[in-house]
DNA sequence: TTGTAAAATAAGAATCATTCTCATCTTTAG
DNA sequence: CTAAAGATGAGAATGATTCTTATTTTACAA
């Protein structure tokens, strides 16, 4: 039973935020659907569902792992000004999908990037 | 005195290695050049000196951070296989590099990128 | 030089995130 | 229904990082 009831609803919730919480950020969302649910259960069952590829574990964002219900090909920007972490677009991002499918039909055994940019965000602007 | 004589070591050292140690690698690193060095004092000034732009931090290699002597523009590898982080120059990176460059210029604020590539490296290939 | 204030350091305690252990509960297969 | 396998909750254990404080070093003015 790889995808119990309470992994459909980490899922659910995950992909419900726009925010990439770490996973102590998550469990305090979850505690609200599920009080009862524990702590070890939140680390554990992210960890399972980011190796299924079922959501995706951010490990560019500092001291700790965040985690994001989006899977999908996408950049994220943390704010230097107000540590914020958000999904990012930069303009001239097609011309850097091209290079990065490059490098990847290039080299052999290369089969994922993380790219984050460093910068201030929108709100700080 | 911000370049403080022990800042200078850490920093020396740091250059000599081709490794991205985390903050308790490094540690003991020094420890054998200056045993009576606090973690403390590691963790403080690898911070302190990365912020001064002397070090890079490695915000994009998984829960710990890794510092590197090497400031200059280069990309890295993490193996999926042996868990090593390597520097890695990937085939095609000069339009990568140029992309880069591009998004720098069309997107004010942004003034850094990290990028990570996940695959198998050179070694364990 | 010396005295003094400011900053840096060592050592270890404290904190915080993450993982582990294990007793209990749930699910699935037969 | 029953047994076995797997998942969960609770809290203990671990491990990394940060904090606190007494001591040491540094810069620099007299």
């Amino acid at each position: 039973m790889i995808l119990t009831t309470q992994r459909k609803v980490i899922v659910e919730e995950l992909k419900k935020l726009r925010t990439h919480p770490t996973a102590d950020q998550f469990y305090e969302v979850m505690r609200e659907k599920t009080p009862k649910i524990s702590i070890a259960s939140v680390y554990r069952n992210l960890e399972v569902l980011s190796s299924l590829g079922m959501i995706a574990k951010l490990e560019t964002s500092g001291a700790k792992n965040r985690f994001d219900g989006d899977t999908s090909l996408h950049y994220h920007l943390k704010c230097s000004r107000c540590g914020g972490f958000v999904d990012f677009t930069p303009k001239g991002s097609e011309s850097l999908a091209k290079s990065l499918d490059k490098i990847k039909k290039l080299n052999m055994g290369i089969n994922n990037f993380n790219i984050v940019f460093t910068g201030i965000c929108g709100k700080c602007m």
